[in-house]
DNA sequence: AAGTGGTCTAGACCACGCG
DNA sequence: GCGTGGTCTAGACCACTTG
């Protein structure tokens, strides 16, 4: 289904982290790897270059790819953290309780964020994210009810975005994070087990669809102890 | 000096800035990028996949390439954020104090984090960043001596970015950073203006060289209001 | 001199959106 | 059907590292 390159970069990312390509370790040449797959050179200069851009290897001119061993985070880099993701890499059982869903008009700063037509209503989600039996995180989605136009309890408990994916096929591109620290709130103190923290991590997320479309704008908000965001990045030119 | 795409992906972010190319109007199809700059059609795509990469536009198959307006972050996309750059975007005059420059052995933790031989040496510099008088951000550098033999105040107090790249030719390859809060210490208390604030976001970043070695690590510690960091981030595949 | 990755080209075919 | 961007190919030349 998909092209070769992202078979060839999956593949690579496969023998990464098996242990056939370890940590600074030298990656066939780019001619090699032609041979050995019989691609055409920009084929396999496409996955590399993927490669490099998601911090798995480090190409240097003249010498070669090589291994990155920086990729101990387990999180996507500077993806898009879904809680199913991050519940994965830390200890303890995680659940999910959903504390509101509603299909609303909203207000004037919400409809203002998901650019809303007078005619159209937005889901609005209150979920407490709970790991470890601590009640750490307070998520706040809201979607633009003309890309979602069902949504229930279940869904929001498993997880929102295979709905989104799998089951109405919409695709995600691209997202806007804006992380900042404020005091915490009412709302934070009634849902979360803030153990006396009187400070909270608040990440805003806007998330595009493909062609561009704004379709959710969601405020998580962490207590600060359990709050944890890595990112890789490649020198601008 | 340049590359060809990269010449062309800098002409097009201009005009994007200048107001040629406004937010949502469709930039020329790659045919007619080619044809206006007499380049090949992989020369012209190269350029576009760059400004998709950094959030300047949307490509969207079928239709053409589409300016985003979410661009409204001066910070580089993910990129390495200098102090320098940050005070520009934010309000009041900003002032670098030198605290302490010193060449030292350093402690085990900072001799293993910058992957130092028995005998080498690291530069410690700590430094005050004040912004609108206020002492707002404590940095804590640390470089590997073999890269940057020499270090003076002066330096410190202007651009050690500039002094590195420009001035030893030393090229930033890509970087790490992990961003988390913490009770403040006396540390912070001592060379900050808290104002009451009990917590500090905490970035923690390692810098490498084109090559792949590490040649810095700094400990960047906030005051928690005057933070805000900005993420744009396309799928993964 | 040989091998590596970086840039550039010209051409082909495909999948998608729209009228 | 046409124009758009997405994938793939083959070939050329360059810049850099290493022996």
């Amino acid at each position: 289904m998909n092209s070769k390159y992202i078979t060839l970069y999956n593949k690579i990312i496969e023998k990464i982290e098996q242990g056939s390509y370890p940590p600074s370790s030298k990656l066939p040449s780019e001619n090699e790897l032609m041979e050995k797959y019989k691609f055409s050179r920009d084929t396999v200069r496409k996955a590399l270059n993927m490669l490099e851009h998601n911090g798995y290897i480090n190409k240097v001119k003249g010498k070669g790819s090589f291994v990155l061993d920086i990729n101990r985070h387990k999180f996507p880099v500077s993806g898009l953290i879904s809680f199913k993701e991050m519940a994965e890499s830390m200890e303890g059982e995680s659940k999910t309780l959903v504390k509101n869903l509603e299909l609303t008009k909203g207000d004037k700063f919400l409809r203002n964020k998901l650019v809303l037509e007078d005619d159209e209503k937005l889901w609005k989600v209150v979920r407490v994210r709970e790991i470890g039996g601590k009640k750490i995180i307070l998520d706040k989605d809201h979607f633009n009810s003309t890309y979602i136009p069902e949504l229930t309890e279940e869904i929001c408990r498993d997880s929102i975005y295979d709905y989104i994916e799998k089951e109405l096929g919409l695709k995600i591109g691209f997202a806007k994070k804006e992380i900042t620290v404020r005091s915490s709130s009412e709302e934070d103190i009634e849902h979360l087990d803030l153990e006396g923290y009187d400070m909270i991590v608040v990440v805003d997320t806007m998330v595009y669809l493909q062609d561009g479309t704004l379709f959710q704008y969601t405020e998580s908000r962490h207590r600060p102890d359990k709050f944890k965001f890595v990112d890789f990045a490649r020198r601008a030119y």
